[in-house]
RNA sequence: GCGGAUAUGGCGGAACUGGCAGACGUGCAGGAUUUAGGUUCCUGUGGAGCAAUCCGUGUGGGUUCGAGUCCCACUAUCCGCACCA
């Protein structure tokens, strides 16, 4: 062992060793319990960032943690490899996408190396390759059999700079999440999956997973959006056609003045034709169609609308009350049509105020300070009904009840559940992801490729425009193909699938990366599944982890899988910042791992990164505290190689009998117990560094002293090598094969801790006085109520504190703390 | 507007079920080693005061022998959703 701490060449040294004698692979053992532990896997973008470091820092702890524990870990690293910027570049570069990609990977795989985080690559997994990506046109096809994928003529969200039609989930307050472009409207036909068969088991297992953080889920049920209501039918004055509208407030049908359309609703231009309306209707529809989402969807514009010129008819009362059109019915939403009740509803007060519409309270709020009869404000809250006919003097909540019921026997209407969830346009415009695996016959409509002529290849031979169609189109030979069921001229489908499909179901494919008869087989992921820790990115909360549960259900569904949730169990890690902001170029504020492996060394990385925050919270970079981390272990490694020296040879004598010893092995023990503790129960990692940093200093005091146990030492020493390892693995390694270990500290097992040696004979107490610390006794421990009371107050210290008070009583809290109640 | 989270020294952060606020690190000050700088080691470091002591966990109230921790009201910041009938 060197006199100096020379992380440039010993953390290369310990890659290699690892590498070469395969430390990290592992394979099914039914005798050990598993632990899957995964994190989120990179887009190869080129270099890792900080982000990327913190992610799988945290993952390399737990997962070595766990090895020394017992458990039969895997933890598996790949690439999502399909995507838009390798595109870009192609198009910038002239280089084809594919070459992009590799050196990307080559690249990060190197960087993720010199990390030293303990992956088995033997599991490497690449979305683009050509065997990942043809089980994905498999998976797609049994979706496709299932009925849960289909293709639509419908209006989509489209991004102008990225070329390409965007899911729902992508589009952020009417912005490509990708590149903040303004994301218009444009009507195509696209291939979608039915994410909403599933939309009320993806909402109720949520609750099932209470190893997630809260605020994901809550995420998720919101995006969900489930509301429970009504749907029931308007007739329309002089026409056949019902309006069908949906209603969370059936409760307030008596209040109905007015009824309202969504712009696109297919009634529309019939009910306004030949009337008066005719002209102001279409101008007022055009104008909805030339609007972004953003202007349409912004709540601080007033509410427009134009009259249809005809009537519908409450099925309640027959009332006859103006139909309307307005852009704040979404077309996709419901039925597209809403009934409109200006004294209960926000939307619709506001709407009436500005037209002029009638307001009828049905609802009363049984306030003094609301005047029923002439409301400022929508009243939304509970109530008594009035003006409601035979449900006068109802609460409002048993109406909706009453009222449902008694639509639904008349045949009017029914209880409805609506979701804010829609299906998933999973088509791309673009070259750079799995081609979908459909072909187009004129006969047989769409049909899927044969499963054994799978993968359908992307082709070489395109053109990266950026522009239009899908570049797929420019191929010569890749759109022309025979229908595989009747054996007639046809065409491929030219779009490519949604990333966020590859994605969906990779965690699988690590179980069994290199089956080329299934995409994963059921041995296998019967063993691994589910995930038993999922680290990642809060930004992922809904769309990639949206997405997968839907893949797992489905799976679950065709007999493929034997879970039901993909992630047992959640961290959100928190954003790296530098001064106060993320990490970006923009603000030249990056701070690139390579610098930092460069002058102090992956350990220092990794530590400094681990010990500045909780892993949820955000952490702020700060140069210093890199200085500090990699100083720590300077001084761990100093002490080591003096321990590694004394010992030499010498069977060291243990004795714990004088104060100081005792009081080393307490804290040794304590340490041991801390710090197993703060990772396996909380994540703590910062905590468990601390509690390391403190043992450290311990050893070094009672080092110093002239009595010492070389024993003693040496054994806190073993230990704190063992606990060190997982945060700065290389320098573990080298420490403790300096120690006289022939084997890998990786499969060293975790130490114990001796609960003998946390019990002290006498503990230091807190005495206060009406609450307030005033002295500080030393009294035997273990002791009961009573005679710990007495103790204490037997200290001369004590009895002089106490002269003179008039005590009203003690409270004792037994080896913590005694506390005088005294009169003022 | 709705939902969620956070608020503690100069800074990052500790304080598990209410029990010594500020662990650990950083920064700063001083000392030792050194020709010097750096490294390393040691000491001090919430504020006020010579001191005893007093004041201190975003603000205001409350519960309790005792509150950073529990309850009520509020403020600020961050994140998510946002005309979903």
């Amino acid at each position: 062992m060197k006199q100096y701490y020379d992380f440039k060449n010993i953390e290369p040294k310990w890659q290699q060793i690892w590498e070469k004698n395969g430390l990290f692979r592992t394979t099914e053992d039914p005798d050990r319990e598993k632990f899957y532990l995964l994190e989120m896997f990179p887009y190869p973008s080129g270099k890792l960032h900080m982000g990327h470091v913190r992610n799988y820092s945290i993952g390399d702890v737990i997962a070595r943690f766990l090895k020394m524990r017992g458990y039969n870990v895997l933890h598996p690293m790949g690439w999502d490899s399909f995507g838009l910027p390798a595109e870009n570049a192609a198009i910038k570069h002239g280089a084809h996408p594919a070459e992009w990609t590799t050196r990307n990977i080559a690249e990060m795989r190197t960087q993720l190396k010199q990390l030293g985080f303990s992956y088995d690559w033997s599991r490497e997994v690449a979305t683009y390759s050509e065997e990942y990506y043809r089980w994905m046109q498999w998976i797609f096809i049994q979706f496709f059999k299932k009925g849960l994928a289909y293709k639509k003529e419908n209006p989509v969200n489209w991004c102008p700079s990225c070329q390409t039609v965007l899911a729902n989930e992508q589009v952020v307050e009417g912005r490509c999440e990708r590149c903040s472009a303004e994301v218009k409207k444009k009507s195509l036909s696209q291939w979608y999956l039915k994410i909403t068969d599933y939309a009320d088991r993806l909402l109720e297992d949520l609750n099932k997973l209470d190893g997630w953080p809260e605020k994901v889920r809550t995420m998720q049920r919101n995006w969900i959006g489930k509301s429970e209501g009504a749907e029931l039918d308007f007739a329309i004055k002089g026409r056949t056609e019902k309006l069908r509208v949906f209603t969370t407030r059936v409760d307030t049908l008596f209040g109905v003045t007015y009824m309202v359309l969504a712009p696109e609703h297919p009634y529309v231009k019939t009910l306004a034709a030949g009337t008066i309306q005719e002209k102001k209707v279409a101008d007022y529809i055009e104008k909805c169609a030339r609007m972004t989402d953003i202007q349409r969807t912004s709540t601080a514009a007033e509410k427009t609308g134009e009259f249809l010129g005809c009537y519908a008819i409450n099925p309640v009362n027959e009332k006859e009350v103006p139909i309307y059109i307005s852009d704040y019915v979404l077309m996709d939403y419901g039925t597209g049509a809403v009934m409109g009740v200006p004294a209960h509803d926000e939307r619709d007060f506001e709407f009436a105020t500005r037209f002029g519409l009638e307001i009828i309270p049905v609802v009363d709020p049984e306030d003094p300070d609301i005047d029923v009869q002439d409301l400022k404000a929508a009243f939304v809250a509970q109530g008594n009904m009035i003006n409601s006919g035979p449900y006068n003097g109802m609460d409002n909540v048993s109406g909706i009840a009453a009222i449902t019921k008694d639509l639904s026997d008349q045949g009017l209407g029914e209880k409805m559940v609506n979701f804010r969830l829609r299906d998933w346009l999973i088509s791309r415009q673009r070259y750079w992801g799995t081609p979908i695996p459909m072909i187009f016959c004129e006969s047989c409509g769409w049909v899927p490729e044969k499963e054994e002529n799978l993968p359908v290849k992307l082709p070489t031979d395109v053109a990266f425009t950026g522009k239009g169609e899908s570049p797929l189109a420019t191929s010569t030979t890749f759109a022309h193909v025979r229908c595989p069921v009747c054996g007639k001229p046809a065409r491929r489908e030219l779009d490519t699938m949604d990333t966020f499909l590859d994605s969906s179901w990779y965690y699988l494919r690590y179980c069994d990366a290199h089956n080329d008869r299934e995409a994963f087989s059921r041995e296998k992921t019967d063993y691994w599944m589910a995930v038993d820790q999922y680290i990642g990115g809060v930004e992922h909360a809904i769309l990639h982890l949206l997405y997968s549960r839907f893949f797992t259900k489905v799976f679950y569904d065709l007999g493929l899988c034997n879970v039901e949730e993909p992630f047992t169990n959640l961290l959100t890690q928190g954003m790296v910042l530098k001064d106060g902001s993320k990490m970006s170029k923009s603000l030249g504020n990056v701070v690139s791992p390579e610098e930092i492996i460069e002058k102090y060394g992956a350990d220092t990385a990794r530590l400094f990164i681990l010990f500045a925050s909780p892993p949820e919270k955000e952490l702020e970079w700060s140069d210093a505290g890199v200085e500090g981390s990699f100083r720590f272990i300077n001084r761990v490694y100093r002490l080591v190689a003096e321990m590694a020296e004394i010992t030499k040879g010498i069977p060291p004598l243990y004795r714990t009998d004088g104060k100081d010893d005792r009081s080393l092995k307490f804290v040794l023990h304590q340490t041991v117990k801390r710090v197993t503790a703060d990772i396996s129960e909380r994540f703590n990692f910062n905590t468990a560094i601390s509690a390391m940093m403190e043992l450290v200093n311990e050893m070094y005091r009672y080092k110093e002293l002239e009595d010492i146990n070389v024993g003693l030492l040496a054994d806190a020493t073993d230990r704190l090598v063992r606990m060190l390892s997982p945060f700065i693995p290389h320098v573990a390694e080298e420490m403790w094969a300096a120690l006289g270990h022939k084997e890998s500290v990786y499969l060293a097992s975790w130490p114990t801790y001796d609960p003998e040696a946390l019990i002290l004979d006498t503990v230091e107490v807190v005495v206060q006085i009406n609450g307030k610390v005033r002295e500080h006794v030393t009294v035997p421990s273990g002791l009961d109520r009573e005679t710990f009371t007495e103790a204490v107050l037997a200290d001369p210290k004590i009895s002089v504190l106490m002269n003179g008070k008039q005590i009203i009583k003690y409270i004792a809290v037994p080896d913590k703390l005694l506390n005088a109640v005294v009169k003022a």
